[in-house]
RNA sequence: GCGCGGUUAGCUCAGUUGGUAGAGCAACCCGUUUACACCGGGAAGGUCAGGGGUUCGAGUCCCUUACCGCGCACCA
């Protein structure tokens, strides 16, 4: 009897220990796996950012394709978990602003790019090795040798190629369009970088002056210095003797030039039915103005200050602008009406910053352009196509229409970032001239900016294999099987990934999308450090042993769906490893003199039993080919427990004390635990395996690519 | 406004193609026997949110209402 045994099992001097021995078995890269496999199973794991430490989510996220891939593995797949991780652009660089500005009190500007960057990559290798070192103690099987960050030199190769690429098939353009500028980030953001908090605002309406004919509505009357023309539904009787006339007008002492016009985008319902369009800090408003051919001044700058006006309103911030601009209405007799409403007020998710619409020349991807190469479909198409065709499945299925949805609504993707730390987008300039990729020598001056965080990573299910060089890897191993990520990344990164793949490759990324839900405290609040709610996964392995955190994070977390964790659910499955370890220890104390025969001849009640567990490994099985990880895993402690600790131990300790068919106890024995803990592996991998050494004396096979029963 | 989820035992949640309602935790009674008190045995607990429909049969399919959560759009 091994002496571990006599004790209770503890995690904590085991899983260092085990996850050591299979670093150094090799399995965990495909080329050293024994026997010939063939068929291949992928999996690249979503990169972490490098912005601080993994979470709960990210702890989901890598039991269940741990699971997925040890399975896998068992079942005799090549099986390739590609780890790695993101420079995260904008998060990571506010990140180490943030904390330069609070311990130096200085900005980015003070600082300048090159010292910025230096810090950034020192606070994100940092970062790396902790993730690392926590991705490790979770107890993941992925390949360390090929670990790949968003931002790394192949990394860049691939960006720096598919930008050329793009421009050349002019679907990447440089054009002046409205953007979401953060003033706080004093970046652009995309449309998917944006929260939207609902707020209290007041409704103001007003005339422009005592000769305007026409009352209008707004909630930002500081940007009605910017407007060009009233419009009004064509429909709208109201307003059909004016549309056409054109009016010189003062407002709040400066002058504007004020056309009516009509346009079916106005909703004559709302307000008085008259919009004024202000071009400039719409995106409505700037489609309208390009309709109608009008001007599209400027009035407010990148700091949300206003930019134009006398002594009143230049230099201005935007909400001072508005109490001026009231407050003059007031005064001049022009306010008719002011009313409380709810608005949704758009901000920039990592900043918080509020958002101002802005007209500024960046770079962008069209979504609509017919691609020659691909049969004149749009990027918009091959993002749609993979999943009509049902060549990529998403679970749980209902997110399909989600995803549709949010195609549909996709407008041209702004990918300029005005912020330091990411890929620089591969452009030179110089006069009028404009190259694309390498520098073309002295005299060109670089783009400054650079290139939003998901452009990389769409490219991750191929830049991680060696793209653009044609490696052994990428035809081995892509498309992809699974893509397991958390359903709040579906638009940001998901689509992206499709987007990019079928453009570079022509072949979808991955078959399946995996989606998971997120993992919330013992109140189902989200775990925020704000809140100072959130679970440490370092802190649970080290409490209750990872392969607790893992039972616990899975059991009963149907796909997509929120689960809550607390340590009263962890300790359970803490207990559930110490009940295996003393099972075992029951076994081997009545098995130690008995050699197994291979086909052991069982007594009737013994024999239905062993046809049970053959059935619910079949079960099984089945449950886990369906991705239904919850199920097998409640299953599984279930079966464990209530059928082979308490029924088939307890019935064998009668059979052996008496010596009535004992022998077909003892062989019932040690095929249950020996079968129960290969299925179990995949969900609790150190313990199983740690048993499983302890079994196999001496044979030294690592539980980990035993065969996954199957009969 | 459009869309997607949810509503099942005291709590947290599962529930495969429609076929007698499940688990964990908590609470209750009993128990120290070849592993394990990080334990065992036993009992209790549910009009499956409300209403309607399809069906021999509905937690499951369809319609509808209410409430909760989320996503998208938009309020000029």
């Amino acid at each position: 009897m091994d002496e571990k045994l006599l004790k209770p099992y503890d995690p904590k001097t085991t899983e260092k220990r085990i996850y050591k021995l299979w670093e150094e078995s090799g399995f965990f890269n495909p080329d050293n796996l024994p026997d010939k496999r063939e068929k291949t199973f992928t999996i690249m794991m979503p990169p972490p950012n490098v912005t601080g430490v993994l979470h709960m989510g990210h702890a989901l996220m890598i039991t269940l394709e741990d699971i997925m891939i040890r399975y896998k593995r068992m079942q005799g797949f090549k099986t390739l978990w590609l780890p790695g991780t993101d420079h995260a652009a904008i998060a990571t660089q506010s990140k180490v602003e943030k904390e330069i500005q609070k311990k130096e009190g200085k900005s980015r500007y003070d600082l300048g790019r090159e010292e910025i960057l230096k810090r950034i990559n020192e606070f994100a290798k940092e970062s790396h090795d902790t993730i690392i070192s926590q991705i490790k103690v979770m107890g993941a099987s992925c390949d360390w040798s090929r670990e790949a960050f968003t931002l790394d030199k192949k990394r860049n190769l691939a960006v720096n190629t598919i930008f050329k690429k793009m421009y050349d098939d002019g679907l990447i353009y440089r054009g002046n369009r409205i953007v979401n500028w953060d003033p706080k980030g004093q970046t652009t953001i995309s449309d998917d970088e944006i929260v939207y908090e609902e707020r209290n605002a007041k409704l103001y309406t007003f005339k422009y002056s005592k000769d305007f004919p026409i009352f209008i509505s707004t909630s930002r009357p500081e940007t009605k210095v910017g407007d060009v023309a009233v419009a009004v539904h064509p429909d709208d009787k109201r307003y059909t003797e004016f549309v056409g006339k054109e009016y010189d007008l003062e407002f709040c002492e400066i002058p504007i030039h004020i056309k009516i016009i009509a346009d079916k985008e106005v909703d004559p319902e709302f307000g008085t039915g008259a919009l004024g369009v202000t071009p400039a800090h719409s995106m409505i408003d700037w489609e309208m103005a390009e309709r109608h051919d009008l001007l599209r001044p400027q009035v407010i700058n990148e700091y949300a200050k206003m930019s134009v006006g006398g002594e009143k309103l230049l230099g201005k911030k935007t909400t001072e602008a508005r109490e001026v601009i009231v407050e003059w209405l007031r005064s001049q007799d022009l306010l008719e009406k002011e009313e409380e409403i709810k608005q949704n007020i758009a901000t920039a998710e990592r900043t918080g910053g509020i958002i101002e619409p802005l007209p500024k020349l960046q770079w962008f991807i069209d979504v609509n352009k017919p691609i020659k190469e691909r049969n004149n479909k749009s990027l918009k198409d091959l993002m749609r196509e993979p999943f009509e065709k049902d060549e990529i499945k998403i679970i749980p299925e209902y997110f399909s229409k989600t995803y549709f949805h949010w195609i549909e609504n996709l407008r041209d993707w702004c990918i300029s970032r005005q912020i330091w730390y990411g890929h620089r987008i591969p452009v030179w300039y110089k006069g009028e001239e404009i190259v694309v990729g390498e520098n073309p020598g002295s005299g060109w001056r670089e783009d400054e900016d650079t290139l939003d965080t998901w452009f990389s990573s769409g490219l991750w299910t191929f830049s991680t294999l060696g793209w653009p060089e044609k490696t052994k890897d990428l035809t081995t191993f892509h498309p992809t099987d699974v893509l397991e990520t958390g359903y709040e990344i579906l638009f940001f990164w998901v689509a992206r990934m499709v987007l990019m793949s079928e453009y570079a490759l022509g072949e979808i990324p991955f078959k399946n999308v995996f989606l998971h839900g997120t993992v919330r405290d013992a109140k189902g609040q989200k775990m925020s450090k704000s809140l100072n709610n959130g679970i440490d996964p370092l802190e649970i392995a080290e409490k209750f042993g990872a392969d607790a955190g893992r039972m616990a994070l899975i059991v009963g977390t149907a796909p997509g769906t929120d689960s809550k964790i607390s340590e009263e659910k962890i300790k359970g499955y803490k207990n559930f490893a110490n009940k295996i370890w003393n099972a075992t220890r029951f076994v081997l104390e009545n098995t130690k003199d008995f050699n197994i025969p291979e086909t052991p001849s069982y007594d009737e009640e013994d024999k239905k039993s062993d046809e049970e567990l053959k059935i619910f490994i079949k079960e099984i099985t089945k449950e886990m080919d369906e991705y239904k990880f919850h199920l097998v895993s409640e299953k599984l402690y279930h079966y464990f427990w209530h059928t082979f600790a308490d029924i088939i131990i307890e019935r064998s300790k009668r059979k052996i004390l008496e010596n009535k068919n004992g022998d077909s106890a003892k062989a019932l024995l040690y095929t249950h635990l020996t079968t129960l803990l290969k299925a179990l592996h995949p969900f609790i991998p150190f313990v199983t395996e740690e048993i499983w050494s302890i079994l196999q004396k001496e044979n030294k096979n690592l539980l980990m690519v035993e065969k996954w029963p199957s009969y």
